[in-house]
DNA sequence: GTGCGATGTATCGGTCCGATACATCGCGGC
DNA sequence: GCCGCGATGTATCGGACCGATACATCGCAC
């Protein structure tokens, strides 16, 4: 997952660790608290060892009078390679059952805007299924086991199954958004396209509420 | 937490890992998916070397002629022990980071039966403060970054923001519900208390929506 | 000039997951 | 009669990810 969600950054734009993990944060906020540092490293270097990303120094300063001793670690900036955009076309458009769960789904999601209109469909649709599915086993619970349970277990059983129902509604607009044909052709074209251009992907909602 | 969990469960009565599962499933079943054996075996290995539970024989029948060979491998059940039982009060009223986080909540708020009511406050606050600053985190990105996003990932944002404030309405009410006293004294005594008698808690929801 | 918070890279131990293996039991179909 | 198959049941292994920790630099406020 972190390596996908790593591809899919890197490939707006270049950036070191720190960036990254801010980034991050920002994008799958609404999915997972922050990546911890001892999984970004890590994973950096496998990138790096597979090829899917490089190295690149940054310094704009031409940095002729460095001072060797102390060795000045700076930044390390990386960028993903022809391979990695091979690699991340590829794990973006395959699914699996992880890609259903609440970490997979939100990071597919958040790359939908590099997503082809039929893999979104199945990825949306196979989510409903899952959540479908815990709906139905909240239910289950809550009719046929409550006596056995106390009333702060049910409370939070009721709440799950709130959200449930609440998610399933959402994916619903989502599917049927996207079925409605209200989708360009998005730009996983990406190797040699414009840079950093944001190709406005569909309204996914319709202003489902007031905020002001 | 798995460890917090399986004492929770095996206080209420003793049980073979395949039985835990399921319990543990139907408990928190609306928190996390489910449980791997390749998590619940081993820390039940770690609390049985703790001391924190043991195995217990179960064999209703008397078992005498056991043919010896293939030696019938049998279900391992276990209860918890003295020690245990201090073990679960300990980390039931303890609280760190870890307890306000989606999973660590989640656990926790299961077994609110046998949490006294001072704690439950102070773990039903700690995880409202946690929600808003996520809200807070998310409405940032939704005010200020807006424009970097592309559409998908910003109604990602809208619908966990959604959550968020739907969770701190939830956790307003039960904590109001928890101020206005209405909660029982809790049997955490159990050491030698009634067995298995369920002496229900306080009715944490006021039937907040019709369920025909 | 000094402390302190933000920026920045990195490792280590531990928790948990997913895949896999394997054995038993009861039941329905042939 | 027996064969497969799904539920029950115990167990391990590699890998993903987290939380704590360490350490270095930079800019700025006091």
């Amino acid at each position: 997952m972190l390596e996908l969600a790593i591809l899919g950054l890197l490939q707006e734009s270049p950036m070191h660790g720190y960036e990254l993990r801010k980034e991050l944060t920002a994008k799958l906020g609404a999915i997972r608290a922050a990546i911890s540092y001892g999984s970004l490293y890590p994973t950096l270097r496998r990138l790096q060892a597979a090829g899917w990303i490089t190295e690149a120094a940054d310094p704009p300063a031409t940095a002729e009078e460095v001072p060797a001793l102390t060795s000045r670690r700076g930044r390390v900036v990386y960028e993903i390679t022809a391979e990695g955009k091979e690699r991340f076309a590829q794990l973006i458009a395959q699914t699996g059952p992880e890609t259903y769960d609440d970490t997979g789904f939100g990071v597919h999601f958040a790359f939908f805007a590099r997503t082809d209109q039929a893999t979104r469909l199945r990825i949306l649709e196979g989510r409903r299924r899952k959540i479908e599915e815990r709906r139905e086993g909240l239910r289950d619970v809550l009719g046929r086991a409550a006596e056995r349970l106390d009333a702060y277990t049910l409370e939070l059983q009721r709440h799950g199954l709130d959200a449930c129902e609440r998610e399933v509604r959402w994916l619903e607009e989502l599917i049927a958004n996207e079925r409605s044909g209200r989708a360009p052709a998005v730009p996983t074209t990406g190797t040699a396209g414009g840079r950093r251009e944001d190709n406005s992907p569909p309204p996914p909602g319709e202003s489902r509420k007031e905020r002001p």
